[in-house]
DNA sequence: CCGGCTTTGTGAACGCGTGCACGAGCGCCT
DNA sequence: AGGCGCTCGTGCACGCGTTCACAAAGCCGG
């Protein structure tokens, strides 16, 4: 988050920030991105803030985002193929290295400029281009396989979009992204908003009170 | 998450589950089951489990699942475009209500059986539809306006992808989908496996060791 | 009917992340 | 050159979520 706020300020041209104004514009507290920046070492001036682009650089360092990271996209569905599409992947960094699908029927199309392959040529993808991040975009039933597949040909990162738990080994790294438990939760407040209202309405108290 | 383990638990006609088995199809632990349960009231069976059935029908009825929840996706590019097309949404509760664009070029075009509408219809869509819930799927520089005007047509809830910090108010419950921050802490692991295998072999170690 | 086995529910302790407050250091102005 | 004001870096404390451990409670077999 860092990281993009501060590009976004050196676009407009800002030298120099305070930890307050950086807190100001993460929506965060200013003791926490001070802390926050000082395991990257003390690269702030006292009475002046932090410069920049030298934050810039010793965070994209930090994140390893000196070099770009291309990445397999396993499932062409409609996720995956608008992921692939996405133009946000490549920009930041992250390059689509290949799609792949079980299905022969997708294998060939070709979207925004990536073809569709089969997944038996995902271990000649990930070592051609030097792949270490795989997505998963399959069905739940398919992720399981697909993510044994990632691990088989080397991958040690995953970001997995289907709702399921993966079962990998522990040295693989693995993000979920599960839109469904966000929208849930998003629910879960409208629901509570919802019977509040009613609540101070006089409504009948047909919910328990809220716990804190 | 549980609702969704719970869940299949119930198409494979599994009546009584453990707080053990729970915990290891969710990958946490036991005790931490049972008290986030517990928060639903008493509803296990002391030397027996819980009732499958009857627990899906709590956590649903706490999470405001008893009903559908239509949401209005802003912004029709390649992200807005998939997750109309992702039939996840519809599926798990929360159908697609419209989705609307400032771009009269994609106004009009039909995706998926949802015709993409101008964005000033936006207040008849969720008037008509009872939308509580909007998406923001636009680029970063119209996020903003996307979510200012989703507040005035009465939305309170809001999921947003785009990479910015929304400033809305306080009431209006906002959850942040980065793809690009989930891509880069993959990044961060892949960096640090890179530096510790060189360190290992005796490469002269450029980078400092990482804290825990 | 009772004893043993199983599993829940929960008080207590631990660990971690966040926030506060203040000393230390730097620049600028006089 | 010296003082003043600003901002960083960080020890300390608070609060929250997770985990442990155990008593309470239900089922089952004898």
């Amino acid at each position: 988050m860092y990281l993009r706020i501060l590009t976004e300020q050196a676009d407009l041209e800002i030298d120099n920030i305070s930890s307050d104004r950086l807190a100001e514009l993460g929506g965060v507290n200013a003791a926490k991105v001070r802390k926050d920046l000082s395991y990257l070492g003390s690269y702030g001036t006292r009475g002046v803030g932090y410069e920049v682009s030298y934050l810039v650089y010793q965070i994209r360092r930090e994140l390893g985002l000196t070099h770009d990271w291309p990445v397999v996209i396993v499932g062409a569905g409609n996720l995956g193929q608008a992921l692939a599409g996405y133009g946000g992947f490549g920009e930041r960094g992250f390059p689509v290295a290949g799609i792949v699908d079980v299905d022969p029927a997708k294998v060939g199309s070709v979207l925004c400029g990536v073809r569709v392959r089969h997944i038996d040529e995902l271990a000649q993808i990930v070592q051609a281009k030097h792949v270490n991040i795989g997505v998963i975009a399959t069905p739940s039933a398919a992720a399981q396989d697909a993510a044994e597949r990632l691990v088989r040909v080397g991958v040690t990162s995953i970001m997995n979009f289907a709702p399921v738990v993966l079962s990998v080994p522990r040295s693989i790294e693995v993000r979920k992204v599960d839109l469904a438990v966000e929208l849930q939760i998003l629910s879960y407040h409208e629901q509570r908003k919802a019977s509040n209202a009613l609540r101070s309405v006089g409504g009948a108290a047909t919910t328990r009170p809220a716990s804190a």
